[in-house]
RNA sequence: GGUGAGAUGGGUGAGUGGCUGAAACCACCAGUUUGCUAAACUGACGUACGGGCAACUGUACCGAGGGUUCGAAUCCCUCUCUCACCGCCA
């Protein structure tokens, strides 16, 4: 969420930038800073009640000590009724804390300078393409169906054990699974993230953390029993590492990577988008984190979309980056850079990454600071990336390379697969 | 699942009603000394929200929430979590 002090210092620039991402919140700024101020002109009496409570309690006792009981009783009497008009300040300040924080959660984070105005994914720019458009001919399969005829991915057999939209991957399926998986590690580790194993359950204090909770609760699977949720990806528990805590600036920027199974709800869409592989309610994915100053969060972001690149390269797959605009970007986000990838049979492009900055929106409720160099505590920048998401990036590999013998492997992959062609 | 113990500042750990925002030690930081490093010595050393131009200062926080009391880390209640042993088990 944002601070109170963007909110109370840049007051207009933070409702025009709202309106950017078509979030009316002139009416709710207006609140926040009056409930605000209600708050501090609360706060400065009650602290000053306290004061001389506290000043008399010590006194008492001090006469208490010295035998002077008639002058306690007096000071004691007197402490009684100071203290009924303190529960009503106390209850005020409480209350004003509490819709502070309500409204505040209520606010989408700011676009940052370089996105792009617009509401519609049409409005996004295309910042970068690159790779070579395959020609395959007339009669090229969708992904699912060449899942079929090399008996890679069974969606029915997810059906029967679990319901759609947690296939079963079999044989050189799932071994191109895993490959994809160590090659998206090891290559992270090589640009230097340290990996991570996170649990792929986690509490409400770390679905709310991350920014999940409380509003797309929905999203999520919920364990109820144990008030558990399923990780809907691995950023929720990485970020969560950080939560509450107070970095050393020596230590920044953080930067860690996680493959984990990521857990979607996501009901709704139907149709050819969510056919085979497109969208699924268990994935794998590997993701990157990076924690780390306002001076150097962008360089991070765009160290973090220069590594994606190379990996779409190796996988030589046509690739591109878009820029997302204000009104296609996350509720949490600052600036997004999104990954496409074309998958050829299909003819369209399928979203494989997401790289943001969330700036201090995240770490604000994190509660992620470091220490800077005078001594100060200050709210991280948290920003991360999928490096890379695997059902997208498999339909693509299957349907662009498919041959009249086999699929073949991109030679970045074969080491990982340990064969070069499916047939 | 059963039984018992516990939760205090970055760490170890003292503290059973006022002199404790919290001893001591370690770590970290600044300085002195010293060819360098180390050692030794001196000092500083929690977080949040307020007030003040500032020096500085108020309040709250000892797992969380309630209660008793003029006054709670300390007493009472509820919850959460951790550890140990037993049982079960990948």
């Amino acid at each position: 969420m944002l601070t109170l002090k963007q909110i109370n210092d840049n007051k207009d620039e933070v409702i025009r930038k709202l309106a950017r991402k078509k979030f009316d919140g002139k009416a709710i700024i207006e609140q926040v800073i009056d409930l605000n101020n209600k708050r501090k002109n609360t706060q400065v009496v009650l602290d000053t009640n306290l004061a001389e409570l506290n000043a008399i309690s010590k006194t008492i006792g001090q006469l208490m000590q010295s035998g002077k009981k008639e002058e306690a009783e007096a000071a004691r009497a007197k402490v009684a009724e100071m203290k009924e008009g303190n529960k009503q300040l106390e209850a005020e300040m409480k209350q004003a804390e509490e819709q502070l924080n309500v409204l505040l959660c209520t606010i989408p984070n700011l676009p940052c300078d370089m996105v792009p105005d617009g509401c519609t994914p049409e409005d996004n720019k295309i910042e970068k393409t690159g790779g070579v458009m395959p020609d395959l001919g007339k009669n090229a399969l969708p992904h699912w169906e060449l899942a079929k005829k090399y008996d890679l991915i069974d969606f029915e057999l997810g059906v029967k054990i679990s319901g759609a939209g947690f296939p079963v991957y079999k044989g050189k399926g799932a071994r191109l699974q895993r490959a994809l998986i160590n090659f998206f590690l090891d290559n992270a580790r090589e640009a230097g993230y340290l990996e991570i194993q996170p649990p792929y359950v986690v509490n409400a204090a770390s679905g709310y953390g991350t920014g999940q909770l409380p509003d797309k609760e929905g999203q999520m699977y919920h364990a109820t029993q144990d008030d558990l949720y399923l990780i809907p990806t691995a950023e929720v528990p990485v970020t969560n590492i950080y939560r509450d805590v107070i970095l050393d600036k020596k230590d920044l920027p953080i930067m860690n990577t996680a493959y984990s199974a990521c857990f979607r709800r996501e009901a709704g869409s139907y149709g050819k988008d969510v056919r085979g592989l497109n969208r699924l309610h268990q994935f794998d994915k590997v993701e990157i984190v990076r924690i780390d100053t306002p001076e150097h969060s962008y360089e991070s972001l765009t160290e973090m979309v220069n590594y994606v690149q190379t990996l779409v390269e190796k996988l030589e797959l046509p690739w591109r980056i878009l820029r997302l605009c204000c009104g296609d970007m996350s509720f949490t986000s600052a600036i997004t850079f999104d990954f496409e990838v074309f998958s050829a049979a299909q003819q369209r492009w399928l979203e494989v990454s997401s790289v943001s900055n969330f700036e201090s929106y995240q770490a604000n409720r994190l509660k992620c600071r470091y220490r800077t160099d005078d001594k100060k505590t200050e709210l991280c920048h948290t920003l991360n990336g999928s490096a890379l998401a695997l059902p997208r990036i498999v339909a693509a590999l299957l349907e662009n390379n498919q041959t009249p013998e086999g699929i073949k492997i991109p030679k970045a992959l074969i080491p990982y697969t340990g064969f070069e062609i499916i047939n």
